[in-house]
DNA sequence: CACGCTATTCTAATTCGTTAGAATACGAAA
DNA sequence: TTTCGTATTCTAACGAATTAGAATAGCGTG
């Protein structure tokens, strides 16, 4: 009858994420830094979120000198991945090319970025035949 | 210090929207209906869900013989930019291009999706006078 | 008009995410 | 080793979302 546990990193989790895949393992107090040039959160509240995390297999650590160092243990693609897959299974039937087809009809790419995008299309054609497709 | 209130349809509202956007204005035991098509729901439950999403102008409803007609008051795609553009806030630096990159490398789109992209690319180049670019 | 059925409202329990204080653990410095 | 400071764990409060039972309202039939 209920509605089965979401597997996507929730908003906080999601900033925690952001920060670990751009600085790398971090400290506790490192951390907390960069996520207060965001926004003010208590040492406490990270720490929580990061025990919740683990738990989630979101992010991982090592024991330091002081404390862990922690790190995101899934890649920035992956958790794209999983979020592109349910706002496309949310609102556009499934199909990521409606998607696409949604942020050109609705002004979000500028001339420039369709340009590019175009080249990106073109170059990722058929490929001829050493398919190197991964899907990280 | 807390997280400002989210603007966006939360997951059990999207999938109310989402039968409302297919099959036009509906009663509560229609839409009842078509929601058991996917999962069991309480008649109660829905609405329950009607009422707050009144409150947050999601739908709207008119008077008919035996209660009301339900409908959305948001448009799919006005609910889509919404939800886009938090994904792409949230994962892709505020970048489309980057969404849609991700899309294509990560192998979401056929050969034929592709190819239709850039069909749809390439109309929506430059418009050279009428510019026509609304955004719904 | 009275009855029955359904829509709606009221109320509340439960869960999840977020937040953080208090207590504890533990390495480093003195 | 004693003390200081930070990292971690424990605990809990709170709001939002989800769920639904009980009560109420009101149309349509007989």
């Amino acid at each position: 009858m209920a509605r089965p546990p979401s597997t996507h990193p929730t908003d906080g989790e999601l900033e925690i994420l952001r920060v670990l895949w751009d600085r790398g393992p971090l400290a506790l107090s490192e951390l907390c830094q960069s996520l207060r040039r965001q926004r003010d959160v208590a040492t406490t509240t990270v720490a929580t979120m990061l025990r919740v995390m683990l738990g989630k297999r979101l992010v991982k650590r090592k024991r330091a000198a002081r404390g862990h160092q922690w790190s995101a243990s899934v890649t920035q693609s992956a958790a794209a991945n999983s979020m592109v897959g349910k706002l496309v299974d949310g609102i556009f039937d499934g199909s990521a090319q409606r998607l696409v087809a949604h942020l050109v009809e609705a002004g979000q790419l500028s001339p420039k970025e369709l340009a590019e995008l175009r080249e990106l299309i073109d170059s990722n054609r058929v490929p001829r035949k050493s398919a190197k497709s991964q899907r990280t």
